[in-house]
DNA sequence: CAGGTTAGTTTATGGTGTAAGGAGTCGCAA
DNA sequence: TTGCGACTCCTTACACCATAAACTAACCTG
């Protein structure tokens, strides 16, 4: 189920996730046993470990110890604990690219990290982009790339798309892994497993796979003579593939500063 | 919850996906009500008109005026289903791009058709992309894409990583603006009102926005001076959005040429 | 017509998010 | 000191989900 948070109140959305580090005055009735943060951590370690198809408001509240229900006290809805999750763990990006050596240098730094972050937190990839979470973090991410793009001197409408491409670009390609990751993990089948057991059955029932598709099979095998290996998009060449992918983007950059300052 | 097909019994899910147009003999038994074609395209239906998330069995059965497991004796479970869901709905891409003035145009007409493709099916962009679901279309649409990129003459390993940028990139790109629709539609919140609740309240509780965030301020902007406007990525940029990055990855695809063949 | 196979139903199980209401806890004002 | 009101947390309940199991009814083949 795809979740959209601050249907209802905005002002309490926001409220929560610009919440002050430190805790309230002190309130009447039970001292608080929970805090949004520990609320909050606990989901993220349990989107990290088993996914966020297993993100369940028990299961945090198990986590803590308690029942689903008594998080509602702290947080309104799980979209909107969702929204939490994700501006807290984009806290933990890296912050630092130094421009001293341009700004293609620092880009390819970023990337990486993102793209490490990503497969770090694979959950994150799964929130929807429909309506930014307009958290600090959030903000602070998307400076933190504006700041090296800066460097390209490309004029405002133009970076917007530069900024769009470079992030669909890591997203996706951290996507694809962390999916693959994780249908090995929920599944308990191995890529090389899943795949033993469906090539030869695409050239059973595709009836001539190699002469239909010819264009597909020559890009799925392997280049080095490793034989008994058909694995077309699998998580050993996704490296070599996001390097490949990322210089494309990078040089397709350089065209356009070139451009605009031609 | 996401759902990963084909766990069970690998040689079921094929002859699923490349099964013949035709029906298949007389069988013992009551004559079959549905078929397989028929479930599918009421799930695509479904799944088109209210996204992903109202995608359930018991929706696609009511569609078709039987109970939701009526449906489990024409498709083994609800991930199968999404699977040939995908494969059926990529049956409906183009598929002929003429190579005469050059690779460039070719690729640009495939990524608008694909973008396209990718907002008329929103829930497409959803199906994991973890293991790919090996069905006949999913296949030739590779193939379409590969027959594009050929024209570049660029090596095996590299066009690998091209096919990929390419592919993450329109993805994303129409994520997002899928994303956006969804939610508008969902939570019958139009971006306009969604917006104009939460801008002023980023400059409450995010305490001297503008200083702190100065660039995310800058690029979210309008360039025009349309006031009463304060919308980054909405819809209506994603167009344009679209078009530079596509330009600036065509551009590093062209310096790939370049390199490969200088 | 009997047997066996199949289509589709009903029923049941264990999961989900969360609304409603109740029990107990504590700060503060009277 | 007492009690009110705010607060935390629980239990219960509901509507939904996928799907396993058992059952009925239809139909072909012997």
């Amino acid at each position: 189920m795809v979740l959209y948070a601050g249907q209802g109140d905005a002002r309490r959305s926001m409220s929560l996730l610009w919440r002050p580090a430190g805790g309230g005055p002190d309130r009447p009735g039970p001292k608080p046993g929970l805090t949004v943060d520990a609320i909050v951590d606990a989901a993220i370690a349990v989107a990290d470990e088993h996914g966020m198809a297993a993100l369940s408001m028990r299961a945090v509240g198990e986590r803590l110890g308690r029942t689903a229900m008594a998080l509602y006290t702290y947080v309104p809805n799980k979209a909107e604990l969702v929204d939490l999750m994700y501006d807290k763990a984009l806290g933990r990006l890296p912050v630092d690219y130094p421009l001293e050596r341009g700004w293609r240098p620092a880009l390819e730094a970023w990337a990486a990290d993102v793209r490490a972050f990503y497969l770090r937190h694979p959950w994150v990839l799964q929130v929807s982009q429909a309506r930014p979470v307009l958290g600090p973090h959030e903000f602070a991410a998307l400076e933190v790339l504006l700041r090296v793009l800066r460097g390209t001197g490309l004029e405002r409408s133009v970076l917007r798309g530069v900024a769009g491409a470079v992030t669909q670009f890591v997203r996706g390609a951290a996507g694809v892994v962390a999916d693959v990751r994780q249908a090995a993990r929920a599944t308990g089948v191995s890529d090389e497993e899943w795949w033993f057991a469906r090539s030869p059955l695409l050239e059973e029932f595709g009836g001539g796979f190699g002469e239909r598709f010819p264009l597909s099979t020559w890009i799925g095998e392997v280049d080095p003579p490793a034989a008994d290996d058909c694995t077309p998009y699998l998580e050993r060449d996704a490296d070599w593939n996001f390097e490949v992918g990322l210089r494309v983007l990078l040089d397709g950059i350089e065209a356009a500063v070139a451009r605009s300052v031609g």
